[in-house]
DNA sequence: GTCTATAAAGTGATAGAC
DNA sequence: GTCTATCACTTTATAGAC
């Protein structure tokens, strides 16, 4: 249940976050005031700095709640993967999967609706910047330097710099597709369909997949594409 | 050359729209006040009502400026490509090539340094919801729909729905790329080199093929993925 | 822990002189 | 087209009563 103004059951300190997560989704963080999220939780204006000492403070909190869980259960599963085969590089689809699966986990967890969660979470992964707190910027290093380790293992043709580069990329698309969904059924006039969350995780794994293994047993990702190279007067 | 404070040469209005642009890189487009792009360009206060009618007048110029350009110049480029090949399907690259060659085109046509000028680029194209003037938004929906029919031909054995999420896929890993080319340097330690644009360009376009191509020959694009499905303990 | 009242600073916008 | 002065409003934060 969803915790707004009314729901004196729980605890204010509790409807807060839930006020400014929803809010932060919907808005971005930086549109949303004290005052609009005091007031959808039904908490006093002060709450905010009583509960959490400034409003910086509350979207720390915010920000914390889900990037950690997230990253460790990437980790975690990670383990599990490589612990099954011993040393031997995996399969790419399933490191893949590791890497997005805790979305899927972590969406039950939260009072959101899907949706909502994966607004969040992209405006939150699509963060400029140096805005993070230190503990989930270091976080995101610890975890992608292992992810890199076990796609560099997976993917033993590609160099060192464009296992970071197709990293980059591979997050990018899955940033991108969860925090937009929206604006993809507005653009193609409703012809995306209504996928399931588990039917979209599956088209990513499989895109991303084939993008991270291109190639990778033959020539290096720095030659030229094949593409025309056309002269444009612009 | 760039245009602040003191370059009286430069028209002022013309000095607001490039100040604001390179604040709004920065920044977002929520964190900067009228007086911060006042200030930096060297103008009056007042300025940016008299020249824009308001704050929003001038976002809505920004917004504009570079979106529109790329849009016209993809299209554009599509369009000498079809012509050569006169009704058979292009190859995957080369609209790819069409898709993204238009910011290296218009980098050079902005005051901002490439840096500056893809974080804009990142923070605009990344808009959530509807906060885009609606002559952008068709600009959007006309382009997309063209390179959905190209992309279409190109990959016979796709369903429409399957392409309109993976050029949503594609796109996501450009625009995330581009926006975001620090935070993979921080996070990487540095191992990701200091590939030039056009390496850039070439990775995200071998990446994006590969991922669009997948499985066009053979399995529709909701069959599971092969990966584990681990029950995870959550 | 919650509330009211208020402080202190910043916001976009505008009228009117030059 | 530029400037000053100022308005009306909102912002975060806090002191102090309950």
């Amino acid at each position: 249940m969803s915790a707004v103004a009314g729901d004196s059951k729980v605890a204010t300190k509790q409807r807060l976050i839930e006020a400014a997560e929803a809010l932060f989704a919907d808005e971005g963080f930086d549109r949303v005031s004290v005052r609009d999220i005091t007031t959808k939780a039904g908490a006093n204006v002060a709450a905010v700095n009583y509960h959490f000492g400034s409003r910086e403070g509350l979207v720390a909190v915010v920000l914390t709640r889900y990037i950690n869980p997230v990253n460790e259960e990437r980790l975690a599963r990670l383990d599990i993967l490589e612990r099954r085969v011993a040393g031997k590089p995996l399969p790419v689809e399933e490191i893949l999967d590791a890497f997005v699966r805790p979305f899927a986990t972590q969406v039950r967890r939260s009072e959101l609706s899907e949706k909502l969660f994966f607004k969040l979470m992209g405006r939150m992964f699509g963060q400029q910047g140096c805005d993070l707190p230190p503990v989930v910027e270091n976080g995101f290093i610890t975890m992608l330097n292992r992810f890199h380790k076990a796609l560099a293992k997976a993917l033993p043709g590609l160099a060192a710099e464009d296992v970071w580069w197709r990293i980059h990329l591979m997050a990018g698309a899955m940033i991108h597709t969860m925090a937009h969904a929206e604006s993809l059924q507005r653009f193609s006039g409703g012809d995306s369909g209504n996928p399931t969350l588990e039917q979209t995780l599956s088209r990513f794994i499989r895109f991303a997949a084939a993008g991270m293994r291109q190639g990778a047993d033959e020539a290096p990702d720095d030659v030229k594409p094949k593409g025309p190279q056309v002269e444009f007067p612009f």
